[in-house]
DNA sequence: ACTTAACCGAGACGGTACGTCGTGTCTTGCC
DNA sequence: GGCAAGACACGACGTACCGTCTCGGTTAAGT
């Protein structure tokens, strides 16, 4: 668990270890909570995106009075980061084949599955949201982005150790390299999209820092 | 391809030499159109962004029927488009100063620029709107991002042809790496963006490419 | 023609021998005229009411622009007072069959008949639109009542002079009382209204008076 | 017959006994439903009638949203229809005096004071809606009219029985020859309709029956 | 034949109100 | 004290007509 960055989330009281008092009163309702969070993800995928999603709609398909929603994420933004952000955790770790452009592209091809897939249409709502929510581009990036990142510069730091790129790389520039390429036709979709643009990706930019002379 | 021009769009009617003919009843009003389109470039500028945006708004800031905006555009999301994608027109044009990387680096910072500005908000909205919306995406294609990307050929064809990139490159390739790593810091903003970033980019994609043997 | 008590009317210009002249332009045109009268009177019979006839509608229907239908009547219930008043006028005439009882209740039937029929929507929405438009009242009283209840003075008078009512009966007070019940209950539609009911108030009414003594 | 109170109106839930359980949710503002009433009173006695009354406005004077209205009353007819009927109540009552024609005279007198003032905009805004609205003009007739008609009958009965009216009159067409006049002169206003008008319909209509031999 | 002037259709214009939807808050009785 | 139900004030939606305003195109009478 641990980072919690971002006081968004909807998360059960009881799961910090902070007292052995559980407060007073009825306890949250487990049941709502995922019931609130599976209809999220499921009109997400349906309807036109963020813009489109009604709290309204979500409370009904999920059979819960819409104060419950309230009470528990203070904007729309907070509860499709919850509903989404959890989910594709594992898929995306960095596999380590002792190379780096291999673990790279087969690190980037799982994330363009994802992204072509419906759960896409979720990242999609996410960064467009973004635009006019702090908040919410603010929790993409801490629950999704980073902790994917932070095991990319562990597999960029073997390709160093290996050889395979120039030490003293910049490492965010090669990882926006690499990834900006797959959001921006993900989201501007000027060009075909398919896990070959993976390779193609890191075939241009990983190539081209092989080639670089040790600084 | 086919720059269709998706029939998005609010110009004024006699645009098309179609027809000599003139359709009858009163002609349009320049005034308000272009009034209208001042005024959704204005609050864009200032509120939360496109879906903060309302309809009600623009027609009372440009003195105009909300019937008025509705005949011209068929959705907010067409307006916007409209409002903005005439406008930087001229600043984004290619230089051509002998250098590919001179030639992309500095056009790369001019969009920075405006994508650091005011109207980079518009930007984001035409964006993030079109995750929704299919037609807008498109015409953020096809009246921003196409006409651009033209002239990015050009460029890149004079840097083949000099020698400075290797023959048979893939251009849609190396755009969407150069531009890539731009759209996503902009849209996710994880990482400062700022004009050098345009040249860290130049550097390590089309140095790569210098180094590379032709084919 | 005659009255033409209020200037509500749509009637040519040239109706008047006012001057052998014709004004100079383009004379209006009487097809026009018609053709709007007409579809006014069609969706009346159709609609709810006056308040549901929407003078866009007229025009659609006329193939007419609303400008013309503007042009010539002021108010909506000045062209709806023109269309229906013109109509009824030879059917509600007085016959004189030697007994007032008999002269009024065949009036009144043809007048009941008339209410049942479809125009009898046209007199309820004049009635009706005329609550809130005191011009409208106005121009059913002066073109439609005024003209009946003269013949009817005159029906009465024929009675008095037979003897078959009191000398100085107050003829304003018996009308009223004649066709004050048809008038409710096709207002109100509390209870049948059928040609009968004509023959039962000249009953009622006019018998009472026959017994009444001479003053 | 029948007074079946179209389900027209916007009385409070728990009006009706048909169980004892109050239905879940927030219950209906009572505060809300009174405002709403006065406000649509007030408005109805400023403007030009029905037609002129807004249901924007009426939110806005009661200081609620459109919404609530909406949710209570069907149409605007249905509002009004609520607001006024349940006022007049007490003042129509019928006396008892001994006399029928005295009894009838004073129950009219108070109509015609009603209808002569304020409130009389309201009952000729019933009427006038309920042309186009058939709910409209059965709420005045089943919430108005007839409850003040069983009373009526009654007295009438009381002259029956006294012998000032003949056995076995239509009760129905001696109510209508009372009160059509009265109705017809409101409504068209061609004459001027005072209290003395009650007297002598009476004078007209009850004195001709007294002549009357009995049956 | 040419000008002048009013009419005509079409339809865009600034507005007002419509009736609906979703917002976030509130108020109940039950659990 | 959480929960569902659902009413509340509010604000924007997109639509229908309002009455006014331009247009190009007739249709005559007066030159």
């Amino acid at each position: 668990m641990a980072q919690n960055h971002t006081r968004i989330a909807g998360a059960p009281h009881g799961s910090d270890p902070t007292n052995g008092k559980r407060p007073p009163g009825r306890p949250r309702s487990e049941e709502s909570r995922q019931s609130i969070l599976r209809s999220t993800l499921k009109l997400l995928k349906q309807d036109g995106g963020f813009g489109e999603l009604s709290i309204e709609a979500i409370a009904a398909d999920a059979n819960v009075g819409k104060t419950t929603v309230y009470r528990w994420w203070p904007t729309k933004a907070a509860l499709v980061a919850d509903a989404f952000l959890a989910s594709a955790d594992e898929e995306l770790r960095f596999p380590n084949t002792g190379s780096v452009q291999k673990d790279m592209s087969l690190q980037m091809r799982r994330l363009i599955r994802i992204l072509r897939s419906k759960r896409g249409k979720v990242v999609a709502a996410l960064i467009a949201g973004g635009q006019s929510d702090a908040e919410l581009i603010e929790a993409f990036r801490d629950r999704f982005l980073w902790p994917r990142r932070k095991q990319a510069y562990q597999t960029l730091q073997r390709g160093i150790e290996r050889g395979e790129l120039p030490a003293g790389s910049d490492l965010d520039l090669i990882l926006d390299s690499l990834y900006g390429p797959i959001y921006m036709r993900f989201l501007i979709r000027h060009d075909k999209l398919d896990e070959n643009f993976a390779d193609e990706i890191c075939g241009l930019v990983l190539q081209g820092l092989k080639r670089q002379p040790q600084r």
